[in-house]
DNA sequence: CTGAAAGCGCTTACAG
DNA sequence: CTGAAAGCGCTTACAG
């Protein structure tokens, strides 16, 4: 019940207790080197005076700042759109809040800033390991990680592009086959995908596993990569509807994209699902309020944090960690998938 | 370009600039007390060694962190479905990078495990302020806060349930007015409400001026009070439709719900706007990928992060800071709106 | 202007 | 088991 200014220290705990610095140390951290006696005098000491480790002087002495950093790009228009950091942030915060980790947070407004703050990190000591989101293909940020192997870092991407750092990976060859397989026993014989930015690696692995699967069942496949913004979800939406050949189905690397999709659609008077079906990579609220509510792929998100965190965790303990899949894809069907017409 | 492992120190770049700790210090730090000559020296040494001050140890000297602390609720289901905070994080935190303040985010999952996370804080000095969001009456945090007036806490909530903490609020009585004035001159004169939890200050300042300007242009005004879930935007929004005098526009606390009024509108064949007009308070992308689009009442949050962080500044500095109002909502008019239908 | 020293609040060998 | 002391890497009076 400490009220207010003056911070009580371990030295006002051990004067009280009439202990030195270095037992009520012991005490409190559940270290040997003190009798049972004391510890429990400190704890009941240190609890009424309400005594809490300044966490700067433990960070200093320990080396461990409790704490993981993540830098966002702020000028990412999606950020407010798209969920996914959100709910991955309070999916693994929720996990972190078990050992007291925090997550530290920065807005770059491009990659250099973005370098800065990392370099920045590296050198102050500010974090115990990082997060690293939308690696592209010879990211500089890999190549920094790799030559500071005192801070350990997270990535979430293919294997591929993170440069033998470890990676947590969405499992795209395996949401890739359950698309295929769902469009090819719905009898599609001609689809089409608006991808994503082809610097990313999991387009890229997309890309190659989409190719595979539908040669596989003979299925004619086309593709178009955009930003995964509306406009550009629109633009080739409309490219892909003005081809000689239609396809029967598409698929969309973001929700956003989809949604703007199916408008463009409807503006053509064109039927989802009976003259086109549409699929959404990425399920979320979004996927719900169209008409007709759209087929998508979800991630489980919720149960990614466990995972996550523990490996952030045997990172930080130095142990080596091998790369992971996160928790496997499901495929929600809604109402956006039928059948394609009989010719 | 030091590579990897060790840590440059001060004393490291002292030795090699052959001067004191101090005067490193000094000239690093830009304070009097070193010749512009060693100044330069040491500056190129420290630079050339690649240093940078430990947090820890600089936080632990200054008693500051550079830090703003968050504690989000975890169970929240809306935070993947709202983009307010992301959008509000990328906004400050835009802000806060020019001066290397980062933001230390935390999730809880309940009020107590946030009460316990800020009471920590204080006592550990994690943090050089925090930001407050979604402020009940009588909310713990604001009690908290006000017995610790050493780390300062700027409150997201309308002043009269902040206790005397210092506030950002939104104006909300001039979105009141600006929605029901718009819908006035439109012809209506009957309108409802979906409103948002009645424990929140905001949603309180809201129905008493929407009362006071419905009741000043002789409107007829009901009010239900919702969560901002889906599930209670489609309830209320079926109570208000059966009615035996149906309002001819209602509008909605959130996007969320008011996407979900539309459903239910269309389920039942009402036409919107014709037969119903509809006003989501708050914009979003959500708002935008309906038929037809939703007329919404817009925040201008991209404008908020500079008033907050300086606010935040000011206050970390220990001047009195003023409560303030975010920048003026602006009404953005889509075809979710339309005069009544004449009877 | 410059250096030696104490201090921020912890942890952790090191003697007793 | 216990205490005195050094150390983590900075900052900041305090003498010279």
């Amino acid at each position: 019940m400490g009220s207010g200014k003056s911070k009580v220290t371990i030295t006002d705990v051990a004067k009280a207790a009439g202990v030195s610095n270095s037992a009520v140390s012991y005490a409190l951290n559940g270290k040997p080197g003190v009798s049972e006696k004391t510890r429990k005098k400190v704890l009941e000491v240190a609890d009424a005076m309400g005594w809490k480790p300044n966490s700067a002087a433990k960070a200093l002495s320990v080396a461990r700042t409790h704490t993981i950093g993540v830098v966002l790009n702020a000028s990412s228009t999606l950020l407010g759109v798209e969920p996914y950091f959100m709910e991955l942030f309070a999916s693994v915060g929720v996990e972190l809040e078990k050992e007291d980790y925090s997550l530290l947070l920065r807005f770059a407004r491009d990659d250099d800033e973005a370098l800065r703050v990392h370099r920045n990190w590296i050198a102050a000591g500010s974090v115990d390991a990082v997060m690293i989101f939308n690696v592209e293909i010879g990211d500089r940020r890999v190549e920094l990680y790799r030559q500071h192997p005192e801070v350990p870092a997270l990535v979430f991407s293919d294997s591929s592009v993170s440069g033998g750092l470890t990676t947590i990976s969405s499992n795209d060859a395996d949401g890739t086959r359950q698309i295929v397989k769902y469009l090819h026993d719905l009898g599609h014989t001609h689809i089409a995908r608006v991808a994503g930015p082809e610097r990313f690696g999991h387009t890229y692995l997309r890309d190659r596993v989409f190719s595979e699967e539908t040669a596989k069942y003979g299925m004619r496949y086309d593709c178009l990569h955009a930003d995964y913004t509306p406009q550009e979800g629109r633009d080739c939406t409309k490219r892909l509807l003005t081809l000689p050949q239609t396809p029967t189905a598409i698929v969309y690397d973001n929700d956003v994209m989809t949604i703007e999709g199916l408008h463009v659609a409807s503006a053509k008077g064109i039927n989802v699902p009976e003259d086109l079906s549409l699929i959404s990579w990425d399920d979320s609220y979004l996927c719900t309020v169209t008409e007709p509510r759209l087929t998508a792929l979800a991630r489980n998100i919720p149960a990614l944090g466990g995972q996550v965190v523990s490996m952030l965790y045997a990172l930080i303990d130095g142990e080596s960690v091998a790369n992971q899949f996160e928790p496997g894809y499901r495929l929600i069907t809604r109402e956006s998938t039928a059948a394609p017409r009989a010719e």
